[in-house]
DNA sequence: CGAGCATAGTTGCTCTTGAAACTATATGTC
DNA sequence: GACATATAGTTTCAAGAGCAACTATGCTCG
């Protein structure tokens, strides 16, 4: 079942080595780790999606926007922006529909009228107080395989990852 | 410098666990894996788009639809969809772009009229035999910073989270 | 053989997204 | 205080992505 994506024709893949010199570079998608890393990502990422979409009708930019509110409980978009990495369009329409539905409140800050200080509504919490145990069930399940050591080391992987990524776009 | 979205205002987060025991759940995102993996997918996966985009005027549906082609040299739309999980739109649209531009050609198979059997042009394998290498180069060098073990666990532990997710999915 | 169903691939339509233009507020300089 | 510049956030616009309807071919079973 789950092998259909990896099998591929990697059995074939050993006839690689022996093409010569200006032989055709092959490329192993399934060996190549963005690739990879993004197919993973993309799946685990719409599996939960679905969760948050189905059951509270909220797309991700949104379930973003009400995590961060959930432990920075003030907060400006452009703050969102920083932290999530998405574009201030998007941040901008979440805050919108959020509004809209009450779970969130906006209200230009005293101290500079072009920011906006972001508050989550009683209604928004109680949303949160549903949405975020489940989706910490979820994730809890998804990892369930792992050990403690694979997970703390995946994180760890991933920091370094991340570390080399800004070295490398730095001078790119 | 890579501090900045993991510093976040957790400095100030302290405050919140005094709430009593109805409290608010909080979801540091940064710890929550669905969301690191996709930050971080995402931001790889962008870094690369800008390679194949600027230098070979390629987005990620054309590149994967090229990849593939370089290691099995034949193949299908239908194949590219079951490997690289992508909407059959967009392939057959990366498809129709990619013989536009001459890097593949497309012709009928001879068994079943339905299918069509996609191969790399001169001019296709001559493109591959550029961005290939330069892919890859940048990928060895995102993975500079990682030993041989940590490289090879990080590819387990996703084989575990992709077989995970399955047998999630599976159950709904 | 022919009717109904399945499959490969394409096209139309809508929604989302991101870049860029725009608005409104703030700051700095003279 | 007035003008230039920066910043937060919104809106506009065009491109991309996915769903669903469609076309064309193949398969199954009476």
């Amino acid at each position: 079942m789950n092998m259909e994506d990896t099998q591929a024709d990697n059995a074939g893949d050993s006839t690689v080595s022996d093409n010569g010199p200006s032989t055709k570079p092959e490329l192993d998608l399934n060996q190549f780790l963005p690739y990879r890393l993004n197919s993973l990502a993309d799946r685990i990422s719409q599996a939960l999606a679905q969760l948050y979409e189905e059951r509270y009708q909220l797309n991700i930019a949104q379930w973003r926007v009400l995590a961060w509110l959930s432990h920075c409980d003030e907060l400006t978009a452009k703050k969102v922006c920083a932290y999530t990495n998405m574009d201030k369009a998007r941040v901008s329409r979440a805050i919108q529909a959020l509004e809209d539905r009450g779970l969130i409140s906006r209200t230009p800050s005293p101290r500079d009228q072009r920011l906006h200080d972001l508050h989550l509504t009683p209604a928004g919490q109680a949303l949160l107080a549903e949405l975020i145990p489940a989706a910490q069930a979820w994730e809890a399940e998804l990892v369930a395989t792992l050990t403690a050591g694979e997970y703390r080391d995946l994180l760890n992987v991933m920091r370094k990852l991340e570390r080399q990524l800004e070295r490398i776009g730095d001078k790119g």
